[in-house]
DNA sequence: CGGTGATAGTTTAATATCAAACTATTTTAC
DNA sequence: GTAAAATAGTTTGATATTAAACTATCACCG
């Protein structure tokens, strides 16, 4: 019914969403606890590692439209995680960094989302998992969103 | 920082999330112009290619919630693409099945759906494909949820 | 200047998503 | 046979998500 080619296309794909969601399903079990979901660790940790960041940077990094990333920290705001600040010079831009608190947060949790995914990766060898980035970043390099179709 | 396997591990857990975002985006593109968000879709194309089930099966099918897919559901009745009957001999549970214009539309976009993944996938040839299969395979099985942490 | 266009962010409307509480129904145990 | 437990589905409350419309600000050009 299906051909071939088709079939292994298909099948990869499923096998490859599969994968990822049975793994993302673990690390949101233990971000749960900490009350964050999953975006919103995603914007603390990009803080984290890379420092203030204005929020089409953040969206950029965590490939996520404006609006979403707006009401994202909305919410980190709303808890005290995060500050937002307009910048003097250019007042379009916004400059978002950590608070005091939202550093603490991500310096406890990170370590322990780490562990989930290396736990997770495990039944993998160092060998296969060199394989699985080296398919995946040519899978996801070649597919990126081109020609006009960024997100805003 | 990152010791060497923590930096293999999510260096790997990184590129896989990336390429199925990647790829997830350009049939969510495609899929729009039918009206049809994604999970829409995985019902629909659950119903066409394994006939009438009811409410928890296609749940475990496509891995959502029971909560979810009764919203999905009621969206896809409205624009009656799909029907509910409850069962005669057993009222808790509820048939789903494709209408008419259900089994049309997916006739019509199961074919550019899968020709958009086929398109995103053919970057990596035939034996690149059956490793990035076996390889998910094997990190989705290893992580599929288990001991009691079932969507409900 | 002064308007035109670009850029950053917010808001809105629609859908999705989960966990948890809830309803309805059936099965099981006593 | 009825009470308790199990099962299927729905509802609720919170967050996420996008596209598109919108606001505010800045840059550039005449």
């Amino acid at each position: 019914m299906l051909r071939e080619e088709e079939r292994l296309a298909l099948g990869a794909f499923v096998k490859l969403s599969r994968a990822v969601e049975t793994v993302i399903a673990k690390t949101q079990r233990h971000l749960a606890d900490s009350g964050l979901t999953l975006s919103q660790f995603g914007v603390l940790e990009a803080l984290y590692h890379l420092g203030p960041l204005n929020q089409r940077e953040i969206g950029r990094k965590i490939l996520k439209s404006s609006g979403n990333i707006s009401l994202v920290l909305t919410n980190l705001e709303r808890r005290s995680l995060i500050h937002r600040t307009r910048l003097a010079h250019d007042r379009r831009h916004v400059t978002v960094e950590l608070s005091d608190r939202g550093r603490e947060l991500i310096e406890t949790i990170f370590p322990r989302h780490s562990g989930t995914i290396v736990a997770a990766l495990s039944v993998l060898d160092r060998q296969e998992q060199e394989e699985l980035g080296r398919l995946c970043r040519k899978l996801g390099l070649a597919n990126r969103s081109g020609r006009g179709q960024e997100r805003t």
